[in-house]
DNA sequence: CAGCGGTTCATTTTT
DNA sequence: TGAACCGCTG
């Protein structure tokens, strides 16, 4: 260390981290430990102080938002050559190799990327073919295990050897071949492809593989505890040269095993590279003491892992508050409430805070307060915008006019809106596109040729042939073409005319989508150097949640636990610390016959821990409305691992749920990209700040008169069924219909007038 | 061909 | 609870 350098900013073990750019670098990174800093600091170091041109370094970021920050700050230092940093996720570096390499590589360049939605409907059109129904076989286990094989490096003909004598396995391999033909026929590559197949390239073609090893004199990878044997293999061909290598990552922090991440990645570094050298950062500068006493408390019940303990200079901290509820409607009014309290106490903004659930089904009650307490939120993933129905239907024809090929999308939209083009003539359609081994958009063209057709579907069929000709044929280089194109699209389909007929609320907000997805294009044609409907189509197939989430707000946000990785909030509430929810009812029968299930959930709860800085706290009810009907809850395991001195405790008393009202009035439009309750909206709160007892709801029935215990939430004796509970009523008097659980498991609905119940 | 109603089944998590 | 799938009818 001579001369002052950026790098003095850093700790020492950070500062290693970020100037040891000779070799392979392990960097095992504690949550809060200024990972992200580290990253962004050695690139500029490499760039700033070291002259490392940015053409000649590869960033591996989690999110493309993530790989835009990085290149934003290198921008400060060296201006523009910073776009020649190869920045991005492995999907989208993986899609853009493929892309540059295609005439290379002999694959069309144009191709479209699938996401699930497309693979489910490919694999319906392939079981259709076959006349196979659903009973037959299991198109999602058919779908995942093309998608195991493919993440294992396995390709068809491979499966269908390992298949062997049995069946079953024989017929799942013969999907897969006919699912990868496909796929290649329709000029599309799914996720996993998007890795493979470079990895395979890469290895087939040695001129192409040293062109990127000469090239990449340093490659970065962040969350290498989440990447896969494919992606390990993309990085490591790449890196093999210059072997300047560093991955950083956290092996507690592992979360996506279940989709074939492979801890070995980070487990086995060091035998992989035997000159590799290891930082450990584990000096925490995010949470307290007492959080972070929790975070280790509870993942030290793992033993699949290298082992570190986080400390802190900093503070003690509140103690972590650990509330048991009567069912998740006051769980959501508890967490709100928590929310409120200590955001007005400690001066903090809602935008602060952050609510974390295991499943998405578990915002369902939170938005239902926060809308009652008129609390502005912002939910994080769930429904994403590029997922809705209205959008994905405008991206088919735009998909269909970049990739005349993709046959899931011509399938998607020929009858999108309704043209009077039925499952027969589709049928017909495809049957002579499969004889000619044409695409479905080539068979349209040789319409004539077509047996079968009665003239009406013909004459629908030649007027939906005109309407593709007519959007292909747009010139599509001039400036604002690409939002003109959509334009045409959305008034020539005659999308935008049947929704405008429709008039109910929610097509008026199938509208504002639109407009929006309009308003994104014509976004994109300007922030973009060399905009391409090529490149817009990509960037909406590989966006990230995160990237597709709101940049700062005063909103509350909400979000799976998934998504948190790599956040921070002052205060973080995690709900439903629940046996069969937190762990899942899944990982706990998995746990039967392999212990890492448990340990996965456990690491999950450890990223939601330390996702907070100064408060925290954990939620769990003792019965939840799941799958249509109360069920009983025990607490969580890992609350008991949590030790009682870090914790302040509260019970709620025993409380039964009224019946639900209907969902919250639609009428409040909410803001389709980011689900932000308007500011405006909102109403001064009436409780949820405050834990209040409620008298009435707690008194079954008690509004009802005599038949006291025929209330929701009662339990029965019935004389055929025996004791259960009722979980819904409707109608009144002699006419009341009950819909009971009874403790077999089997929900009945009765009617009150034949029933004879009593109260049990 | 389209729309309706009835039935079934499921919830992890997501690039 | 609800989405999604299936089969029937008009």
């Amino acid at each position: 260390m001579s001369s002052p350098s950026l790098l003095d900013a850093l700790n020492p073990q950070q500062r290693e981290a970020a100037s040891q750019v000779e070799g392979p670098v392990l960097v095992l990174a504690g949550a809060g430990s200024g990972k992200t800093r580290v990253l962004t600091y050695r690139v500029a170091h490499l760039v700033e102080e070291l002259g490392v041109s940015p053409w000649n370094i590869m960033a591996v970021t989690f999110t493309n938002k993530a790989a835009g920050e990085m290149r934003q700050r290198i921008e400060q230092l060296v201006g523009p050559a910073a776009q020649q940093l190869w920045a991005g996720t492995f999907h989208s570096l993986g899609a853009r190799f493929l892309r540059y390499e295609s005439k290379e590589l002999g694959i069309d360049g144009n191709f479209t990327v699938y996401d699930e939605d497309d693979r489910r409907s490919l694999m319906r059109r392939l079981f259709s073919e076959r006349d196979l129904s659903n009973q037959d076989m299991d198109p999602k286990a058919v779908l995942n295990q093309i998608s195991r094989s493919k993440t294992a490096m396995i390709d068809p003909q491979a499966l269908m050897e390992q298949a062997g004598e049995s069946p079953q396995k024989r017929r799942i391999a013969e999907m897969y071949v006919a699912y990868q033909a496909a796929m290649r026929a329709n000029n599309a590559f799914d996720f996993d492809d998007l890795i493979v197949e470079p990895v395979r390239q890469l290895n087939r073609s040695p001129q192409v593989l040293e062109r990127y090893q000469e090239r990449f004199q340093q490659v970065l990878i962040d969350e290498y505890q989440d990447t896969n044997q494919p992606q390990y293999l993309f990085s490591k061909l790449i890196a093999s040269k210059h072997r300047n290598i560093c991955c950083v990552g956290d092996d507690d922090q592992s979360i996506y095993q279940f989709r074939g991440a492979d801890i070995r990645n980070i487990l086995d570094f060091e035998s992989d590279y035997a000159d590799a050298r290891i930082v450990r950062l584990e000096q925490n500068y995010r949470s307290t003491a007492r959080i972070l006493a929790v975070a280790n408390a509870v993942i030290e019940h793992n033993r699949d892992r290298k082992g570190k303990n986080l400390w802190t200079a900093g503070d003690e901290g509140a103690l972590i508050q650990i509330t048991e509820c009567a069912d998740d409607r006051s769980e959501a009014r508890r967490a709100v409430g928590t929310v409120k309290n200590v955001c007005s106490r400690e001066g903090l903004s809602a935008g602060e805070a952050v609510i974390l659930y295991r499943t998405n089904a578990q915002s369902r009650p939170l938005e239902e307060e926060l809308q009652r307490v008129g609390l502005p939120y912002v939910i994080v993933g769930g429904i994403r915008f590029y997922e809705r129905k209205e959008i994905k239907d405008l991206v088919a024809y735009l998909r269909l006019v970049a990739n005349p090929a993709d046959d899931v999308s011509f399938l998607r939209v020929i009858n999108v809106p309704k043209r009077g083009i039925g499952n027969t003539t589709i049928v017909r359609l495809r049957d002579f596109a499969n004889q000619r081994g044409a695409s479905m958009r080539e068979a349209l063209e040789m319409l004539d040729q077509v047996p079968e057709l009665n003239a009406r579907a013909r004459a629908n069929l030649a007027s939906f042939r005109d309407l593709i000709r007519e959007l292909s044929s747009c010139d599509r280089s001039a400036e604002g073409a690409l939002t003109a194109l959509a334009q045409l699209a959305l008034e020539r389909t005659g999308y935008r005319e049947i929704l405008e007929q429709e008039g109910t609320p929610e097509a008026e907000t199938r509208e504002l989508n639109l407009g929006q997805l309009l308003g994104r294009i014509a976004e994109y044609e300007e922030l973009t150097e060399d905009s391409s409907l090529e490149g817009f189509l990509e960037e909406v197939a590989l966006m990230t949640p995160a990237d597709d989430a709101p940049d700062r707000s005063d909103a509350l946000t909400l979000m799976t636990l998934h998504m948190a990785k790599g956040l921070e909030y002052p205060l973080v509430v995690i709900c439903g610390l629940e046996e069969n929810l937190f762990p899942t009812a899944r990982s706990i029968e998995e746990s039967h016959t392999n212990r890492s299930a448990i340990e996965e959930e456990r690491r999950l709860l450890y990223v939601g821990i330390t996702r907070a800085r100064r408060f925290l706290a954990l939620t769990h009810a003792r019965w939840r409305f799941m799958y249509g009907s109360l069920q009983e809850s025990v607490p969580s395991r890992f609350l008991s691992e949590i030790p009682d001195e870090l914790t302040h405790k509260e019970a709620e008393p025993e409380r039964f749920q009224r019946p639900r009202r209907q969902a919250p009035s639609p009428a409040v439009v909410k803001d389709p990209w980011t689900h932000i309750m308007p500011a405006t909206q909102t109403k001064p709160s009436v409780s949820g700040v405050h834990y209040e007892f409620d008298e009435a709801a707690a008194r079954p029935g008690g509004d009802e008169g005599h038949q006291d215990f025929l209330a929701v939430g009662s339990w029965v004796l019935h004389p055929n069924w025996g004791r259960g509970q009722i979980v819904r009523s409707e109608g009144a008097d002699a006419d009341t219909k009950l819909t009971i659980r009874f403790s077999r498991g089997q929900v009945k609905k009765v009617l009150v007038a034949y029933a004879s119940l009593e109260p049990a």
